[in-house]
DNA sequence: GGCGCTCGGGAAAACGTTCTCCAACAGACT
DNA sequence: AGTCTGTTGGAGAACGTTTTCCCGAGCGCC
């Protein structure tokens, strides 16, 4: 009942250690009858290789560390799943670690992992600058992959959407439909996801309007903070809400129809993520949906490459295309 | 820069292996002085305990497998977060499975955990029924805690909410509101916490109104169910639905939209476990509040428990009472 | 002064793998 | 026949800890 070793596989089917490690990892040829006696005796005992042991000999766990700033935030339960889908089909399995949002917390989630002998590291860092030395560090060390947000130019390979071609998608969205006043609310944070998006409005606001890029409000990643942000740029009489991520567009969603404006009548309202909770919503919040299968297979993929091909080659940077999903939010005025 | 071992710290320090792991283990008293010297080359040589060699030799690799059905269920997130804090903060990390809602994923993903040598694993069963073996099988080897659902009796060490407290809150609710035709939207599994629920509408509804037990859908726990499932009670007049939980609530509230019925001013409608989205519907859901973080705590608690005292001690079944959370989607008619 | 004791320290044996040697033996070529 | 090459198997050394012995020194006690 207790733990059956190698020791045991090879007294029971007569032959040594080193034989029955031969042919359980298949590491090297072995005569078929002794195989086959191996298997058996293998097979009758439930032989169950001990992980540790091999971890400490052939200096690799089988282990990925996931690294999050808040698994509450609605967009990440699904990259989760992805991800560990992806890794438990090579055999690998996810050490997760929720960093709470907090840079000190997550250094020392970094630091637990590695003495656990990770083999690699997927990150999503929770501060751009102050996650950055301890990311940075970690990448020294093993493998590591920076997903959705970046965390400064040249630390890791990384994976994350386009958010210059969301935006843009968006706004292309919104001319097409006739919108013209739009005000934007986003996040004031250094975090890539943030920074990219606020200058992609900005980039892509001018077309439509000249005054559109100077109408923003910044503030946080919530919902509380979209239905505070209505309320600075409402006297603008925008016809249109472009909302950093969906959390934002729920939020400015409520305060809309608090003050009894009509979505999409009077004014439209967009996000970005595309998060269950966007399609649940009343009315359903046009928003730009992340291609969350395809970053997780990139990220499995790069971290494949980094552990096989014994960490060479230069840092790729990949961004995928997300894809507009347009619902009533953001329907045309009759 | 590579690994530096207990070795490597010895010798710069001047003693022997053994003493070495003894002051930084603390499992032996060791002299001031050489403390002192060891402490400081661990320090100076930036000294990583190799976590695989310590679990070889002392069988044991701090780290706590979770297997959850499926982290997109919104429910989870939150439990994963508290979860995985309260292990942190005991120096365990958290191996994650999320097996799909598929028992046979779920049954590979436990021998997975089990032969990766976790000390102890928390389940949210698949399945009833089909999760029972995998289960059992799992906790003869390893201290094991079942979470919000269960899998037959005498199997584990279990935490749970009280369903049927929590769904007698509801029904005491619409009472004193003036609800007395109430409907049942619900879920038709074998998991524990449908037939809780089930369970106890059946026996608390009768005090409403005989013909309320009656009176009753049973699909999935999800948002199209919901939907669907409105219609097929709404012949019947109700003037409150209660729903197994906030996904179906949410179906519920868009079909009733649809359908043109004023909530709550035509009919009420509740839902279990509040979910973030509960609180951001329109009207907001009043719901069951699951006390997450205290099961949370529980479960590390008996998990410790057995960890500590090698096993023994009777079998626990932990029901924590809920909260009633009343939101404007139950208010009382004018 | 011998006897027990604690106390600080080292040598070395585990833990269960993987992997490097090395031995034995077969067949093939000189 | 002798050497070479390839194939199959075993012995045993790692891997980096923890832990069990054991030794010597210091100290109080009859």
């Amino acid at each position: 009942m207790a733990d059956v070793t190698l020791r045991d596989v090879a007294r029971a089917s007569g032959c040594s250690v080193a034989t029955v490690s031969r042919v359980l990892a298949g590491t090297r040829p072995v005569g078929p009858e002794t195989a086959r006696r191996v298997r058996e005796a293998a097979e009758a005992l439930g032989y169950r290789p001990n992980q540790a042991a091999r971890a400490l000999r052939s200096r690799s766990t089988g282990t990925v560390g996931l690294v999050l700033p808040q698994i509450t935030n609605p967009f990440y339960p699904a990259l989760v799943r992805e991800l560990t889908h992806a890794l438990h089909a090579e055999g690998r399995a996810v050490l997760f670690a929720d960093c709470d949002d907090d840079p000190k917390a997550e250094a020392e989630y970094i630091d637990d992992l590695l003495s656990r002998r990770v083999d690699a590291l997927l990150v999503v860092p929770a501060d751009e600058h102050r996650s950055r030395d301890a990311v940075a560090a970690a990448a020294a060390r093993v493998p590591l992959v920076l997903m959705d947000r970046g965390c400064g130019p040249g630390i890791a390979d990384s994976v994350a959407v386009d958010n210059a071609a969301g935006m843009a998608l968006v706004l292309d969205h919104l001319a097409a439909t006739g919108r013209r006043r739009v005000c934007y609310l986003g996040a004031d944070g250094t975090a890539s996801a943030a920074a990219e998006r606020r200058a992609a409005y900005a980039a892509g606001a001018a077309a439509l309007d000249p005054g559109a890029p100077g109408r923003l409000a910044l503030g946080g990643f919530s919902v509380e903070w979209g239905r505070a942000a209505v309320d600075l740029v409402w006297d603008a009489r925008p016809d249109a809400l472009v909302c950093a991520n969906d959390l934002i567009a729920v939020g400015a969603l409520q305060r809309l129809q608090q003050l009894g404006a009509d979505v999409p009548g009077d004014v439209a309202v967009t996000g970005f993520d595309d998060i269950p909770m966007a399609a649940l919503a009343a009315p359903g919040i046009t928003t730009v949906r992340q291609p969350v299968a395809e970053l997780a297979a990139e990220a499995t993929q790069l971290l494949g490459r980094r552990l096989a091909g014994r960490g060479e080659g230069p840092q790729r940077a990949i961004r995928l295309a997300p894809e507009l999903v347009v619902r009533e939010s953001s329907a045309p005025r009759p």
